[in-house]
Formats: structure tokens, C-alpha cells, sequence
DNA sequence: CGGTTTTGACCAGCGC
DNA sequence: GCGCTGGTCAAAACCG
């Protein structure tokens, strides 16, 4: 059902500000990596290479896991083609910054996959069931909150995320996440059960 | 001592 | 060409 509508909208936007809708859309993610295999579960198996971003909302982010959540979902490459009236919002400043890394990937040949994930959290870094090192931070044009850069702690992994705050409401952290896992969350390697939920690498 | 974080420097892309 | 900006590097500091 929500497959269906996902397509038809993905297929028919072009001027729609935050691509297609599906507004509270309910589900029990209880990890970001279970939002994502929703996400592809939803969407076409041809189109599941495709980047993807992830609004959720309301969610009760625990110190270390999302509760429950609704989401807004819409693929990342067409986040930047209806910015006009929403300028102003956050959502759309991560667009104009989906759009621009769109164009420095366009010229370089490799483009990782990409989505984001908006949450509501005191804390900055979620606990998504994968280890992450620290490599950057950088103060961003505009913002208050500083940008931090982590990559995959695991060998040959060039999974990276971004961790930020949103300007206009700092409870809000989205979390960009690019590349594809090359190997299981290391929660999965603490409980070998989890592995037959959490079977997916992205 | 090994892994992680911090932070200033550096680099590449973009707009003017 | 130049300045601005975002992303990455790498040495030093930190921590368990």
C-alpha cells in the first residue's frame, strides 16, 4: 500500500518541496538500520540503490535507540528541486546541502549513498549498532552547532556520518549517513539472535 | 599502550 | 584569480 504510493508520488514530483509525502507514516523502527530496511522494504527492490533520506518525527530517542517514530521520506537526489517557498526551513537547509554535495558528486564519479535521519535527542550521536571514530569538526555557515564527522571503525568500511544540530530548533539532530556497511552491526556480533533481524548491509 | 577525540592546517569546489 | 566554505588529515592530547 505505501509502496505503491511512494512510487507513484517518487515517479510524479517535481516542483513538491520535500518530495513525495507519506505524513505519519507509523512504525516501530526501534534503529535507524530498521528504519532503513523499512525504507527499502517500501520501495522498489530496482530503486534500492538509490540515496535516501529519513525525517523522522516526534520521535522518543532513549539514550541510545528510537522508540517509535513517524516519518516523511523522500529520495535524497530530488531533495533540492523544489526549495523555492521553504528556503528558510531547516529541512531545506540540509536540501540546499544535499543539493550542493550533489554537484561536487556529479564531478567525481564514485557517489556513495547517502540519507539522513532527523531526530529529536539531548544527545548527539545515536547508537545505531555500529562503532564510530571521530575524524572532524567543523563549525558550519550560519549555525551555532558545530558539524562532527565520524567513519566506521571497521576495517575496509568507508561507511561516514555527519552528526548536526539544526539551527532554527537545537533538540533536533539529523544524521547523515553515507555508504554502505560492509559488514553487521556490532551489536549483531554481541547477540548472534539479533543477526536474523537485523540481516541487511547498507 | 592502544584507541579515540580534539583541533588547527590543508585542500578542493564553487561563486564572484 | 581570489576568497569563502565544507570536508579531511594528522599530530597532539586524552582516556581507560
Amino acid at each position: 500500500m505505501y509502496n505503491q504510493s511512494l512510487l507513484e508520488d517518487q515517479e510524479g514530483m517535481v516542483t513538491s518541496n520535500v518530495g513525495f509525502h507519506t505524513n505519519n507514516f507509523s512504525c516501530g523502527w526501534t534503529h535507524p538500520q530498521l528504519a532503513f530496511q523499512q525504507l527499502k522494504s517500501l520501495n522498489n527492490p530496482s530503486s534500492m540503490g538509490e540515496d535516501l533520506a529519513c525525517h523522522l518525527n516526534g520521535s522518543q530517542l532513549g539514550t541510545s535507540s528510537i522508540q517509535r517514530a513517524s516519518a516523511i521520506l523522500w529520495p535524497w537526489g530530488e531533495m533540492g528541486e523544489g526549495l523555492g517557498s521553504k528556503r528558510q526551513t531547516g529541512e531545506n537547509n540540509l536540501a540546499i546541502a544535499a543539493m550542493k554535495m550533489k554537484k561536487v558528486k556529479a564531478r567525481r564519479k564514485v557517489r556513495e549513498p547517502r540519507f539522513c535521519f532527523k531526530t529529536m535527542s539531548d544527545v548527539d550521536v545515536l547508537d545505531d549498532g555500529y562503532k564510530w571514530r571521530k575524524y572532524g569538526q567543523k563549525v558550519v555557515k550560519n549555525t551555532q552547532h558545530p558539524r562532527s564527522y565520524y567513519r566506521c571503525t571497521q576495517d575496509n568500511c568507508r561507511v561516514k556520518k555527519r552528526v548536526e544540530r539544526l539551527a532554527e530548533d537545537p533538540r533536533m539532530v539529523i544524521t547523515t549517513y553515507e555508504g554502505r556497511h560492509i559488514h553487521s552491526p556490532w551489536h549483531d556480533v554481541d547477540d548472534s539472535n539479533a543477526s536474523s533481524q537485523l540481516d541487511f548491509i547498507w
